[in-house]
DNA sequence: TCGTTATATATCGATCCGATATTTTGCTAT
DNA sequence: ATAGCAAAATATCGGATCGATATATAACGA
């Protein structure tokens, strides 16, 4: 989908500014289920005025850089429910953290043990944004989407808790089999966190 | 993460040509979780040979374009590893579909059932995908993504059975409550599927 | 035999991201 | 008090990336 759409998507929800539909794909009723971004959206704002799918108003605020509040027209909204029947482009997810883990038996396992604390507290985070939207004046399809963000949410972090320990475990073990054969496993671990501590009990709870 | 990152982390499984590289990123082990197209590998490619951090022998083949297969070299893996260790970039998810889900309310409540059983079709196939892929001799951090990305899709599909038909279900009472007050809602529904049909009754299950 | 699919590499234009620049306000910490 | 930083707000530019396209050939089915 692109940003023009996005936009024009945006504005159903009543007029809004270039900053505040970005406000609105990183936080509000779109949370993170497509991000875009400034060098995306301004352009997009002016070619939709240009195509008049958009009106834009310049609100001279008291002492700001003057508001441009844009607003859907008649056939903004034609536009956009033309362009939502349309079929849509499958779903791209990409994850840096996930291809690392795919590759964990490369690293030290303090490290993934690291990688996998972040990823849970990442997650997290946006579970705990999405609660404080109010669940109330959402539309059924905004409720329906936002329960499932939910439920995918915790569904991640449960995984993590319950097979996370076991991972670092695993790979733990087999740097110990490596490091009393003489090999070494990427670079040694760092000078403050010796104390080597076998076994296989929960690596993941240290900071 | 970069494409020329993307393809270090490939080749840790061995040798392989782009093409192989392509398959992997849209099949193989590295399931979903890094979409990467041909005009991202072929030119990282090239640029990680003149960097010294893969060497490229061309094969002759029978009859089919050469193939020129890529292999890591020593740097390869110590630059990989290395920029493994740097923190990760946080996930990046977009669906087109759950922002289409989102304005469900100004489309006509087939076409949003028509979406949400496409929507959980295309998952229950990746979903069959996974299953086919052999779970031996995988990496523990393989396996650990393999499971997570298992456990994610299973819940989405839940999700849509759970919720999926509620969803439809209030649409269609509100177009029932605007139509018989003369408003319409977007587009009229295609000439072939009328029969109303009104109650709140299983309208995912028709194809 | 004709079209489609698969194998295989390569390029090009359009788009999109991320970083950066700029200005003013308000809050916080020293 | 005031220095400094975050937030509000718009805009641009270079680089990375995608998607489509071109090219070539073999295999397979209608």
């Amino acid at each position: 989908m692109d940003a023009k759409t996005l936009c024009l998507g945006a504005l159903v929800n009543g007029p809004a500014s270039g900053y505040d539909i970005r406000k609105m794909f990183e936080e509000g009723s779109y949370g993170c289920l497509h991000p875009i971004s400034f060098g995306s959206i301004y352009p997009a704002l002016t070619a939709l005025t240009a195509e008049g799918l958009v009106e834009c108003t310049a609100e001279e605020q008291a002492r700001r850089p003057d508001k441009k509040v844009y607003r859907l027209t008649a056939e903004g909204l034609k536009a956009l429910t033309a362009r939502m029947m349309a079929p849509p482009q499958p779903d791209r997810f990409r994850s840096d953290t996930l291809v690392v883990l795919t590759l964990a038996h490369l690293l030290p396992s303090d490290h993934v043990a690291g990688l996998l604390q972040a990823y849970r507290a990442a997650h997290q985070m946006e579970l705990d944004m999405m609660m404080q939207c109010p669940p109330e004046n959402l539309t059924p399809g905004q409720k329906f989407v936002h329960d499932l963000g939910f439920t995918m949410y915790r569904a991640l972090i449960d995984h993590i808790d319950r097979h996370g320990e076991a991972l670092v475990a695993a790979l733990s073990d087999a740097e110990q089999t490596l490091q009393s054969r003489g090999d070494s496993v990427a670079t040694a671990p760092a000078p403050g966190d010796a104390m080597p501590s076998p076994g296989a009990s929960s690596r993941l709870a240290a900071k």
